[in-house]
DNA sequence: CCTACCGATCGGTAGG
DNA sequence: CCTACCGATCGGTAGG
């Protein structure tokens, strides 16, 4: 059996790397058909357009990371351990879904309207998941008073934005230990006043 | 007097607005013509190609951060009070030199070999100036002995490089205001055990 | 998924 | 800084 022919999932993954290794006008139609070993034209049987790619793309970071939230707030811990579990599930959905994570969180500016205000509100309601569990735990005594929920969410999200940039999952820090860092810092800026 | 002819300044200053704007890619030499009033094939008589006005812009917000931490390290006070320098210099950097500032954070992947080492390192120059003043906290007993520094800096510095992702001038929250938000949170992070 | 294209736009040059 | 271009590449279509 010879290598099959490629579905329209294949090439929204192909389009996922080539997003987030060179960015969205940085690839063309034709780079995406050579990675995929066929012409760019070809393309356009699985997709009507290179922007219906992007969403494609997009869209699929956006479910990971909403996915991942509300598998996180199942449980009903305290507030800390609640982080905790949004902080881990956001590193694996970065570590094992790199490409569609950038993507989602640097190329998404570059949709055009209806799609670019669906993923603005479906990152609004992302955040304002860490948000609640912030802000629970000033109300209970947990976090310091002086915690500004909103401010402190936008803190730790942008840590948590910002791994893949530079964390390399074969580095000496592996997985645990880059949660534990994260939510260790948090932890502690939350904490004490 | 009517206006004057455009310097390569000029030229570069506009570069930097739409870089930052639509990225690199997204911005055509005619899209940068016609921001300043001139055909497209002129800009060739500023510069000698679109990757060079990349080159000038990205190196610029180099040199501010560079510049700003210098200034920042001139005073001789405790850890603390150093990193809070260098934190209200980054974000004036951010904030008075936002398209610059874009472009370097956002934009230098897209630099060719030569000008894309010198911006890897300066940007660790820069990094570094961060880890040693957490460095030195530590050894003062200042911040908390399990502070690994070089994480520390790096969940800083990803607090700092989003800011331009979501701060609003015009909005509630004021400059001093923004870094001393900033300042407290990492401070406590690294103060308490 | 290929062949054969399309008009538009790209970065860039020559010569004023 | 303009006019007049260049070859290459772009996203995309028609018709198998």
């Amino acid at each position: 059996m010879v290598t099959a022919r490629n579905t329209r999932e294949d090439v929204i993954a192909a389009a996922g790397r080539l997003f987030a290794a060179r960015g969205y006008h940085g690839t063309s139609m034709r780079d995406l058909g050579r990675e995929l070993g066929l012409h760019g034209s070809s393309l356009y049987s699985h997709v009507t357009s290179k922007e219906d790619l992007l969403v494609a793309v997009v869209e699929r970071g956006a479910e990971r990371f909403e996915q991942s939230a509300e598998e996180a707030l199942g449980s009903s811990d305290a507030p800390a351990e609640r982080l905790r579990a949004l902080i881990a599930g956001h590193i694996d959905v970065v570590l094992d879904h790199t490409d569609e994570a950038k993507t989602f969180l640097d190329e998404a500016r570059s949709l055009e309207d209806p799609a670019r205000r669906h993923i603005r509100d479906a990152r609004n309601t992302y955040e304002k998941r860490f948000r609640a569990v912030i802000a629970d735990g000033v109300s209970s005594g947990e976090f310091a008073p002086e915690t500004d929920p909103k401010i402190a969410t936008i803190f730790v999200l942008s840590i948590l934005n910002a791994v893949e940039r530079w964390y390399d999952p074969d580095g000496e820090l592996d997985r645990a230990a880059l949660v534990d860092e994260i939510w260790q810092f948090a932890i502690t800026a939350l904490t004490s006043s």
